[in-house]
DNA sequence: AATGAATGAGGGTTCATTCAT
DNA sequence: CATGAATGAACCCTCATTCAT
């Protein structure tokens, strides 16, 4: 058994021992927040030792950057596997996108609040700019490109793609705040609703 | 005149202060951190002494609240001077309260940073939860009334208040990241026009 | 009024302002210890403003030794009182002398506590140590001296002064460590019948 | 041997290092005050750093009470040895643990500096009052004890237990503090003498 | 690979002292 | 004489990091 555990060897370990540490981590910042999390805080949580952050992160920096780079890296992942699993139209993927944002797997509390955390620090740390900036492109060209498919596609002359697609991506992130600030009073279908209200409205033929 | 503004009257001073160390506390914010801004910072970016900042707030925490209150109370006082500078129809008014957030008086960089360096402590800052919600459903009523009225207004019976309040409310706080992670490419225009875009479509015999 | 209250001039006002501030402070060393006295607490309990003490001595270390100094004064006041007001035999006055430590006005809760706060310092202040060396040179004397006299007078020829007065100059300080460490099942009561058991045991024919 | 004495196992060295820390705070507080004594001057006494204090005791209230809890514990087992090296007999053994409070291993010039540096706290501090208490209660339960004992063997008919136990237990504090205060002028063997005397007076078949 | 004792810099806070009013 | 805002050193404590085991 023991064998069997460690039988994915010495890198294999080393990673597995990296997950741990993140997922520790996300925890810490979501229940004390990014400037009471400290290295030993990690460390406990994750049921090891004080010096274990530094052995496999180097200093808390790079922990820090890992587990924002794991964020983005797991949302990049469920935003691929929801656009393959949406078919090949361009109005359901675009749909499938918006309400990825909106699937408890993604709009959770302890994620969410992981997210404003680093947002907090953006502004003074260049490297966490980079990595969300990185994402927000990606997502914004995806979502700016399937509007302007589904309005070549209905030929809808008087609507401005650009538009569309800035009114889309702002909202998932304002939702995630409300979401944050009052997750009692916060109402998953409403916010559902506001999306498919409003794609409806752009685009009346692809969202009877 | 010039006397009374300067006078270092007892009661005037001490407020005078206060707001000293706000706007210095604010500056370290945005360019540290939140997680970097030690109160020594803040007392020397206010070019006064170490001791300043608990001798006016009694403690660290009590400068972060009042902070935050600050740039509330800073928010709604601009919030309601749009209201009241707009005229009486609701269209122009919600119109008027949508573009302050893009005004560059609002949609700041240093202002910015700060709101989300708040916004990344909520979750474990009960504090700081309470004054945000307080200002978010101020303004989410604000808005879904004007809607209401203008759907009343206009006989749009196919639109939905609380969707379109949804998308609105959620829209600004969305571009405010997007500014917040890649100020350089983010376009103040495109914002406003999809704002006005999305207006138009919803309640198109009010914005022409 | 306010003139009467005046009329002892300037040099009374400031006697009088020092000893108000070396109230307060005996009053703050009690309820605190020394270790936790402040020069705020002091001014504050005085029911003045902060830079009251240095004004009035100059420094919180002239401040402490003058109480001490007080203190010590005002327990000599006691000790000639009660010497004089005891009639010519030195018996009586010798129990005087030992009641008078037993006595409500001088074996006070908080006046103990700071006369102990005092001696817990002795050791690294000299001039603290100088001020209860002299006053117990005096005490110690002055007992013997009673002591030498009731042997000489009683032709006790096998007591000696010397071992007399130091069980009795020894006991009354180890009362009032009792009486501090344990106010209520301190038996004043008992301490005086230790006290005059003694006193019988040595000199029977004075103490019938 | 001396590995074994030098052994850095886990727990025995942590053990060592609190006993090691506690002297270096008896020491500062005999040299310095307690008022004085910064974590820093102990950790500085010790030979270790800033933050050794805090490691081994969580604060320097704990490090105090520990201290203070040392310093009884001491007592007591010499006490208690005192009471066994000293045969059967009640009187054997109350001289024994008067002469104790004499011997230069307990009324040495450090020991009792932080005695009264603590019972200079013990008004305003619940936690070191409790300590001393419960030490006093045992010490003066057992010379009572043995008054009582000694007082029935010696059929003293017109000997107040109580009175003598009083003076008894009272005394040796108060020579105490004549030590603290003049340990020039402190004469060892007086004190002796006056603890003997005043047993040959009250149990002259006992001590002859 | 993992531990946890130890370090020492830096944090928030307290406070004796100064000084303009 | 009296105030109380301001200072800045020193305090206790936290914590990222190091290192012997």
């Amino acid at each position: 058994m023991a064998a069997t555990a460690r039988s994915t060897g010495r890198t294999a370990s080393r990673e597995r021992r990296r997950r741990q540490l993140i997922a520790a981590t996300m925890k810490c910042i979501a229940r004390n927040g990014m400037s009471s999390t400290s290295i030993g805080d990690v460390a406990k949580e994750a049921g090891l030792s004080q010096g274990i952050v530094n052995l496999h992160f180097e200093s808390k920096d790079n922990l820090l950057t890992e587990t924002l780079r794991h964020l983005a890296d797991d949302y990049k992942t469920r935003f691929n596997k929801a656009l393959e699993a949406s078919g090949p139209d361009a109005a359901g993927k675009l749909l499938a996108v918006m309400e990825l944002d909106l699937r408890p797997s993604v709009i959770d509390r302890q994620k969410i609040a992981v997210w404003f955390a680093f947002w907090g620090e953006v502004k003074s740390r260049p490297t966490y700019r980079r990595i969300c900036n990185e994402q927000d492109r990606f997502y914004d060209e995806v979502v700016a490109n399937l509007c302007a498919e589904i309005i070549a596609d209905g030929n809808y002359k008087d609507v401005r793609a650009a538009s569309v697609a800035t009114a889309l991506t702002s909202m998932t992130n304002g939702m995630w705040l409300s979401y944050l600030i009052s997750p009692r009073s916060f109402d998953r279908d409403q916010a559902r609703r506001a999306i498919t209200d409003l794609l409806r409205r752009y685009f009346p033929k692809h969202y009877s």
